[in-house]
RNA sequence: GGGCGAUUAGCUCAGUUGGUUAGAGCGCCUCCCUUACAAGGAGGAGGUCGCCCGUUCGAGUCGGGCAUCGCCCA
């Protein structure tokens, strides 16, 4: 039977690719084994857990695709190999999409539901997406370990971080502070800075007039600020001016003018409007500001109108002569700038906003409540409170002036309400350095202070006596000095280098990491804390046989706070502090054992309760590369596989993510937690913006899976994944009606424009998701089709469209390609044998492909183990494509059909080259190409290996490659680091590329003189003496490749009417009867005319006396020898020109 | 404002320590349904390597400046 014709003409990945994963499946093929292999012949990898808010899209499928091929390399290899998979919780993302369905589908809000409802929800939530996206991950082939999912709230995760959390808190690395967040004030919870975006909206520049206590002669007796938030004046506690505003205007105007002489046209006309500004500040408050300067030195104060507080004039740098009065207010605990100023001058910060948005108990500096407070509190803050502040201001006339003003607001990208910066209690990690003396609990390093809005405020806290001893060493080096050494000593390599840098500038700043979170989703801070607004704080000391329980336990850690200290004691000891202290101070309880449900329940009878934030999400993913693997448990995973071999991540979780691992993995196991990093591009669309799930511009790869296959998918990826640039994916809908193909960029274009001509005013560029309906472009269908992001209705009156992109053709039409030189391979192998050949005996060509095969298996190894994908992916192609079936599968026909035929091989004019020995080297060639294939596109190449090894069982080459059978392809052996080194042969690479050259140069011919390809031509190649035995062996490469009747390889001959001629090489070729002359004079000029200034150039460069004696000699030799053989070509040309006369 | 990167053919991108006539895929043009593949084959056209200055015998490549675009951080 002829085993090729069993195959479809056309690749139809539909029909191979679950039978394939089943196969593998069923041989639990990716099952990881931990068998004590060392760690050079151990490869594992841990996902970069996908999060379950929404599905993946293509950006996931890169990243993912990468793993895969590095861990199938690998695992191939013979390395003992891991691909860890699991998805992530993702805290505030995942509860925000399933708070916001609950409200547009429910019109509830969380607080309707309640916590453990809500919650209940979120993993209902979860579960889909989960499922989802690991059917996603094995649909594209991955060959994860899919017994040890993992997910980052499992129970064994948990343990991890209530572990990790208790081993920090007693080494006094976690610790409670005041941070400003960014509060949004409908949802009630912090939010990220990448959550907001701004809005531009008309509001007013109000100044107002502060009074001077007791103003000396010569001062004014008021101060004038602006704001464009008068609400927030309750809560000033300074007015600042720049400290010498002389210099300040001075500095700024000779920037200007530095500027001016090379600006541009239009920035030049800014500039000078700038100059004149300043020139107009000096002269109108330039005075006024030298004297509130002079004041502010001298310790002057001003009261703060409505509630009567003094306040100080301060010097600072952050007050700008050129902007408002040239006087700013300081409003710490509700402006970033402020905030930053406050710390550098040691202010109070008094809050003046609830959680839920309204005018808050006004509490001075000294603790009393505001006597004026009862006047706005509980008014919606920047409304009500707003109307009144102002007309309180205006009816004590102190309302200096109204501008119109233009301001960006802040908006939370979750409720699309107005963004507050708030003052609250949070949780950090501490990651700066101790100072040499300091114990765990002592205070940052100043250095960790002077990020804006980044740290917490000054908290007072003397050093610890008497501290429990830490059962781990604590060096002077913190975290991030670890984790920065990580990378300097190059412990941890990272891929492209440059990624380096972002890694440690950003460890550099040494940050206090905020890791408490307001929200319900996620894990709860292990905390239980006593204090004096705790119910029933007081009847603790009655308990007297529950303090003695707690106190018994050596899992839970106890830190005393009070205002003047902060220290780790037994428990009991702290409950009397605490009395001691009249209940000043809290009570910080840290429990280790996430299951312990005694401990909790004691410590609340004693009037404790656990703080109600949870974690971080980045909290328990930077445990992930050990967590996952059992620790704290100490299990045979953790010991084989850790530390990992490769993150492979994107370039935007540098900082978030891989910084944060390394500090963990150090801290917790001594151990980085993987040798290297490689940064991989993104993925973008039509108009360059990244995928991402909020924009809907994200494309799932199952619908590319769909339409063209995984395969196709996975080398369409790997072959864009380069070096330097993002990888431009423009997506089209695929229309459901005709099946032709819209951008979805012009889509967007046309619906903006359609939303314009309605009138509708658009705040921003329009995203995918905010199309529901589009047209299609193809003008014979014109049909509207539903998008993705259709509603319910839509979805039901119109058909959905797939999204897919025509980049991933080159996939599909490789896998064809490879589909297809399999299947003539089948055709032709029945009985191929596997016997001892010498290199000796083959003809050229069979030499040639075994040295081109060799060479590219070596390159591959390099090429896959520096990360670079697209270049590994081109090595292979040209391989099989360009050498294997464009050049070695031609040449080989006519012997191959000896197979099938039982007549003689036509070629008798060929070298004794027996049918056998073409089967068995394109048997051995098809086997390896399908073993370099397998990491990249892994499911074609399983199924096709099933059917070669049906044909052809035995196979190699004896001696050279000896292979042992394997079942399936995903567990065979790769082709050897070094490639074969019998099989190299330089000589032939380079004999084999003339003849080449001498085909195309016929072909050339043919093609210009309109000579069809199925029509023989005659050829006289004029070969140098020397040459002409080792050309005439190899003749029949040319004659069967340029399809030639009759070739003739002589050492001398002259052109004949109407022969069109070449020169290549050395080599004169003239091709019989197929020219007329004068076409024929016309080509060669032309062709003299281009070799003439080729050898002007090269003389010109070889008469430079800098040239010969600075160049390389090897190098100036190569040139002399380029232009003689150049020369050479010229007097043939000329020659030849003479004779067409 | 600081950092990183990009700018090469109509499009998307390669281009190694500076050294042949700067390459590939897609698209385009011509020819070919030759028994593996039209998702294919053969051939061709198409580029002042963003701009300026410098280093060098020699610059797409190294240095400086400018322009435009992107990303990260503030």
């Amino acid at each position: 039977m002829n085993e090729g014709a069993t195959l479809e003409t056309v690749y139809d990945p539909r029909a191979v690719e679950p039978g394939i994963t089943q196969a593998w499946r069923d041989a639990g093929a990716f099952r990881s084994v931990p068998d004590g292999s060392p760690p050079e012949r151990t490869f594992c990898i841990v996902i970069p857990p996908p999060n379950v808010t929404g599905a993946l899209h293509l950006g996931h499928a890169l990243n993912n695709t990468l793993q895969d091929i590095l861990v199938r390399y690998h695992r191939m290899r013979g390395f003992n190999t891991l691909w860890q998979p699991g998805t992530d919780h993702a805290g505030i993302a995942t509860q925000a999409v399933v708070e916001r369905v609950l409200r547009e589908r429910e019109g509830k809000t969380r607080h309707d539901l309640g916590r453990d409802e809500l919650v209940r929800r979120i993993w209902g939530w979860k579960e889909e997406y989960e499922g989802r996206i690991l059917r996603q991950l094995q649909e594209m082939g991955c060959s994860c370990d899919w017994e040890r999912v993992r997910f980052t709230l499992d129970e064994g995760l948990a343990r991890a971080v209530r572990y990790q959390f208790f081993n920090m808190f007693k080494d006094g690395l976690i610790f409670r502070g005041k941070r400003l967040v960014n509060w949004d004030t409908e949802l009630q919870t912090a939010v990220a800075d990448d959550e907001i975006y701004y809005e531009t909206v008309k509001g007013h520049f109000w100044h107002f007039r502060y009074p001077v206590i007791r103003p000396h002669a010569g001062e004014p007796e008021f101060v004038v600020i602006a704001t464009t938030r008068p609400e927030t004046m309750l809560g000033d506690t300074a007015v600042a001016v720049n400290p010498d505003p002389e210099a300040a205007l001075n500095a700024r105007e000779e920037k200007l003018r530095a500027q001016l002489p090379t600006a541009s046209a239009k920035d030049r006309s800014d500039i000078e409007a700038g100059l004149a500004a300043i020139a107009e500040r000096r002269a109108s408050h330039l005075a006024g500001l030298k004297t509130l300067a002079a004041m502010a030195r001298a310790g002057r104060k001003v009261l703060l109108p409505l509630v009567d507080r003094e306040i100080p004039l301060i010097a600072d740098e952050w007050a700008d002569p050129l902007l408002g009065s040239g006087c700013v207010k300081i409003t710490p605990a509700h402006d970033p700038n402020d905030y930053a100023v406050a710390l550098r001058h040691g202010l109070p910060m008094i809050n003046v906003l609830t959680a839920d948005g309204k005018v808050a108990r006004i509490v001075e500096p000294d603790g009393m409540v505001s006597p004026h407070s009862a006047d706005y509190e509980g008014l919606e803050f920047s409304i009500d409170g707003r109307k009144k502040v102002l007309a309180d201001l205006e009816a004590r006339g102190l309302l200096h002036a109204v501008e119109d003003r233009e301001t960006e607001i802040g908006h939370s990208d979750r409720s699309k309400t107005p963004i507050e910066p708030f003052l609250s209690d949070q949780w950090f990690v501490r990651t700066g350095d101790r100072e040499p003396r300091d114990s765990p609990d002592a205070t940052a390093a100043p250095g960790s202070e002077a990020t804006l809005g980044a740290s917490p405020c000054r908290e007072p806290r003397a050093s610890a006596r008497g501290s429990l001893p830490t059962t781990r060493p604590t060096p002077a080096a913190g975290l991030a000095t670890q984790a920065m050494g990580a990378v300097q000593d190059r412990r941890v390599l990272v891929f492209p280098d440059r990624y380096a840098k972002t890694y440690l500038d950003w460890l550099s700043e040494r940050r206090d990491w905020c890791i408490s979170r307001q929200l319900w989703w996620g894990h709860r801070i292990p905390i239980w804390r006593l204090t004096r607004t705790t119910p029933g704080g007081f009847l603790a000391r009655a308990s007297g046989l529950a303090i003695d329980s707690v106190a018994c336990n050596p899992l839970i850690h106890t830190v005393y706070c009070s205002p003047s200290r902060r220290e780790s004691m037994p428990f009991h000891e702290a409950i009397e502090a605490f009395h001691a202290d009249g209940g000043r101070g809290e009570i910080l309880v840290c429990i280790q054992n996430e299951r312990d449900r005694e401990n909790p329940a004691l410590l609340e009878r004693l009037g404790f309760a656990q703080d109600p934030d949870v974690l971080d999400t980045w909290f328990s993913s930077a445990l992930w590369p050990f967590s996952t693997l059992g620790w704290p448990e100490q299990t045979p995973h953790l010991k084989q596989y850790y530390p990992t071999s490769v993150l492979v991540t994107s370039r935007d979780i540098i900082t978030n993510w891989v910084a944060r691992m390394v500090m963990f993995g150090l801290y917790s196991l001594g151990e980085i937690p993987f040798r290297d990093v490689y940064v991989h591009p993104k993925i973008l669309d039509g108009r360059g913006e990244t995928m991402s799930k909020s924009k809907g511009n994200g494309v799932d790869p199952v619908d590319i899976i769909h339409t063209h296959g995984a395969d196709a998918l996975r080398y369409s990826l790997a072959d864009m994944c380069t070096e330097t640039q993002d990888i431009r994916m423009p997506v089209e809908y695929l229309c459901p009606h005709c099946g032709k193909l819209t951008e979805q960029a012009a889509a967007l274009k046309a619906e903006e424009q359609a939303r314009k001509s309605r009138g509708v005013k658009l705040e921003r560029r329009l995203q995918p998701a905010d199309c529901h309906r589009v047209r299609c472009a193809n003008k014979e269908c014109g049909r509207e089709f539903a998008t993705q992001w259709a509603d319910a209705a839509t979805r039901q009156e119109l058909a959905v469209a797939r999204e897919t992109s025509e980049k991933f053709e080159i996939g599909r039409n490789f896998c064809n390609k490879l589909w297809n030189a399999a299947r003539f391979a089948f055709m032709n192998l029945q009985g191929a044998p596997c016997v001892l050949l010498r290199a000796a005996d083959l003809p050229p060509e069979d030499r040639w492909i075994l040295a081109q095969l060799s060479r590219t298996i070596r390159n591959y190894h390099r090429l896959l183990q520096t990360y670079q994908f697209s270049a590994s992916v081109k090595e292979l192609r040209e391989f099989f494509w360009d050498s294997l079936c464009d050049w070695y599968i031609e040449l080989t026909k006519p012997r191959l059909a000896a197979a099938t035929d039982a007549s003689p091989a036509p070629d008798a004019a060929g070298p004794p080259s027996g049918t056998g020995t073409a089967q068995q080297i394109l048997a051995f060639c098809l086997d390896q190409t399908l073993r370099l294939f397998h990491p990249t596109i892994p499911f074609i190449t399983e199924r096709l290996w099933q059917q070669l090894s049906a044909v052809a069982p035995r196979r190699g080459l004896p001696g050279v490659a000896d292979l042992a059978p394997a079942e399936l392809l995903t567990r065979a052996a790769f082709p050897p680091e070094g490639g074969y080194a019998a099989l190299d042969d330089e000589t032939i690479l380079e004999t084999f590329s003339e003849l080449q050259d001498a085909t195309r140069g016929v072909r050339d011919l043919r093609m210009r003189c309109n000579v069809p390809t199925r029509q023989k031509v005659n050829v006289t190649v004029v070969v140098p003496p020397a040459h002409l035995a080792a050309f005439g062996a190899n003749a029949h490469i040319v004659r069967h490749m340029a399809g030639i009747d009759h070739l003739s390889v002589v050492d001398q001959a002259t052109r004949q009417p109407n022969a069109g001629s070449i020169a290549v090489h050395g080599l004169r070729i003239y091709v019989h009867d197929i020219s007329d002359d004068a076409a024929e004079r016309v080509r060669a000029r032309k062709a003299l005319e281009a070799l003439e200034r080729q050898i002007a150039a090269r003389q010109g460069k070889l008469n430079n006396p800098g040239f010969v004696a600075k160049a390389d000699p090897e190098l100036v030799a190569g040139e002399r020898q380029k232009l003689e053989e150049m020369l050479r070509q010229q007097a043939a040309l000329q020659e030849h020109l003479a004779e067409l006369g």
